[in-house]
DNA sequence: TGTTATTTGTTGTCATGTAAATAATTACCT
DNA sequence: AGGTAATTATTTACATGACAACAAATAACA
């Protein structure tokens, strides 16, 4: 099984996991691309309705935050959005730095997208087993959680 | 161990698996950022001169292969580098459409980077038995395959 | 109360990614 | 040979991402 372990032993292929996770992350958001691109909206588009059909109206920070994105970019994607009709922008009296962002009218119609993502699940994982699926979850999230653990740790240190 | 499925039962938790993707090739890229900054070179950079100095000159075309990328951000990404002195180009009179990228000067006193995908490597998989670091390569070349053969499928036919 | 620190959002600047269109060259094929 | 197809690289246009700097508003606190 690991007579001829990948990552730590095969002199002849050294395997770069950064570059593995950016392909396969990379295949994955073709697969997203192509299967919105009916409905004229991008995957970072997607992500920001996702999180607002989930918890309704949220602040600009809050967006940035649940797609993980930084905030400037937030907030020129939800310029695009609101000129596409997507969503709109609403002064909130009791903190006026406050900007909320809900879902407009042209964005509720495509709330049939909400699952869509379970799709692209059954496209990527179609050769898995379920416990290779879970597997794999387990492990992204180790490798996540390890390399915000060292940014943390180096940048604050 | 597969009481509570996360990838097909969990009702609480829904999980898209290129989000966890997403996170987890960006805290790679992250790190491999904050490895490379002291050097004034990016992780597009690092690509382009890795895949240089393991294969020598190369066409552009080649090169954009290589490191997953289009033409055209390759062909201004190396625009850029051969402003920073990192690598040249040369014309080819065998083929005088193609351009030969090879590493400059400038380029070659960074080979000392040429591993540092090892490092980021170990921050990653700092929680990873061998095995487990075998397992999650293997279901990443798969989660890839299956995106891509999706897409020929879909995109071809 | 009044000063300082924090939070929130935007703008500027740049790097990078895609797709489409273009130009130049080479390959193919009757 | 000559016309068509394919390859290679670039340019244009646009979307998206990061960081720094900034402005406005609120919070914290001496």
């Amino acid at each position: 099984m690991t007579t001829n372990n990948m990552a730590t032993k095969n002199p002849t292929a050294p395997t770069s996991l950064g570059r593995e996770l950016n392909f396969a992350a990379g295949a994955g958001n073709a697969v997203v691309a192509r299967l919105l691109a009916p409905y004229d909206l991008s995957l970072a588009q997607w992500a920001v309705l996702q999180t607002l059909w989930r918890n309704g109206p949220l602040k600009l920070v809050e967006i940035a935050r649940l797609t993980g994105n930084a905030a400037p970019a937030t907030s020129r994607l939800v310029d695009r959005m609101v000129d596409a009709g997507l969503v709109t922008r609403s002064e909130v009296p009791q903190d006026r730095r406050t900007v909320t962002v809900a879902v407009a009218p042209r964005g509720e119609e495509l709330r049939h997208l909400q699952d869509i993502y379970q799709q692209v699940n059954a496209v990527l994982m179609r050769d898995l087993t379920p416990e290779d699926a879970d597997r794999l979850f387990n492990l992204l999230a180790r490798v996540e959680r390890a390399g915000r653990d060292w940014l943390d740790q180096t940048g604050a240190g």
